[in-house]
DNA sequence: AAATGCGTCAACCGCACGCTA
DNA sequence: GTAGCGTGCGGTTGACGCATT
């Protein structure tokens, strides 16, 4: 603790804040507001760069800002939304108020990821049967999907509690990154994985099965109005058609 | 009691983006 | 067009505390 580093010739305070620090840039934000971190930083007289006193009021002294005991619900809500979003951070958080990005982001490398993992490795281990399917290619709302109409991105198995489990294909869904455009169609089979649906919900006519993704279960944990992507999702899990793996020959209508 | 391992989380770092001159 | 700056983001680090050996 108390590390100093140098920025423009003037030794800097690093490390974890001090009570003292902590109410110089409270008082100092309550009394100008926030903004300029760097001009604020010197102005309040802390040894501070711009982007730590940033971080320190946005993340922990905000009034607020809730700490620690992230409810059940929010937890799930996390989980949702990262399988939508990936790693976007800020995203999540900005869906739970009073929680931060970093909160949230150590959250879940600290305590969902094992969880996670292990429910992964749990329904692997319970698959009975498989179907795949193919999706329609088309471009979606301006995002380039080519690359993922080439092989089979959905399955969908029962498990042992004879709900009918939908899985992506993603093989590292811990890796999404949406951000890069192309990815952005296996991170929304990341949904997918979450979606447990009750077998009694699916039509079964013949070899084909077709189910309606309840609406509430997307639209709870998740507002779409700044992502058509989701949307579109949205609108593609109205209804969804299975068919054997054999038989690969319908696909996603949207 | 000491050493070690492990989990948690505050803070830092590098990069990207947007704005402005 | 571009350089400089401020800001925001996600990945990573490292200090700390607790549990285990």
């Amino acid at each position: 603790m108390g590390r100093k580093g140098n920025c423009e010739n003037e030794v800097m305070n690093r490390g974890a804040w001090s009570a003292e620090e902590s109410k110089i840039l409270i008082d100092y934000v309550q009394l100008h507001g926030e903004g300029n971190w760097s001009e604020l930083s010197k102005r309040a007289g802390l040894k501070r760069s711009g982007k730590s006193s940033r971080l320190r009021w946005l993340n922990y002294l905000k009034p607020d800002i809730k700490r620690g005991n992230i409810s059940s619900d929010e937890e799930d809500l996390i989980i949702r939304l990262h399988n939508l979003l990936g790693n976007r951070w800020s995203l999540i958080a900005g869906r739970l108020p009073g929680r931060t990005d970093n909160e949230i982001k150590n959250y879940w490398n600290g305590h969902l990821r094992k969880k996670i993992d292990q429910k992964h490795n749990h329904r692997k281990s319970r698959v009975e049967f498989e179907f795949e399917f193919e999706y329609k290619g088309r471009t979606i709302n301006s995002l380039d999907v080519n690359n993922s109409t080439k092989s089979s991105p959905l399955h969908a198995a029962n498990d042992a509690m004879n709900n009918v489990v939908i899985t992506g294909h993603n093989p590292n869904p811990f890796a999404s990154t949406p951000q890069d455009g192309h990815d952005n169609f296996s991170t929304g089979l990341d949904i997918c994985d979450q979606l447990i649906v009750p077998h009694e919900d699916f039509h079964f006519n013949n070899e084909c099965a077709s189910v309606e993704i309840p609406k509430n279960l997307i639209d709870e944990a998740f507002g779409f109005d700044e992502y058509s992507i989701g949307q579109a999702w949205h609108e593609s899990w109205k209804l969804v058609d299975f068919f054997p793996t054999d038989q690969v020959a319908n696909y996603f209508s949207l």
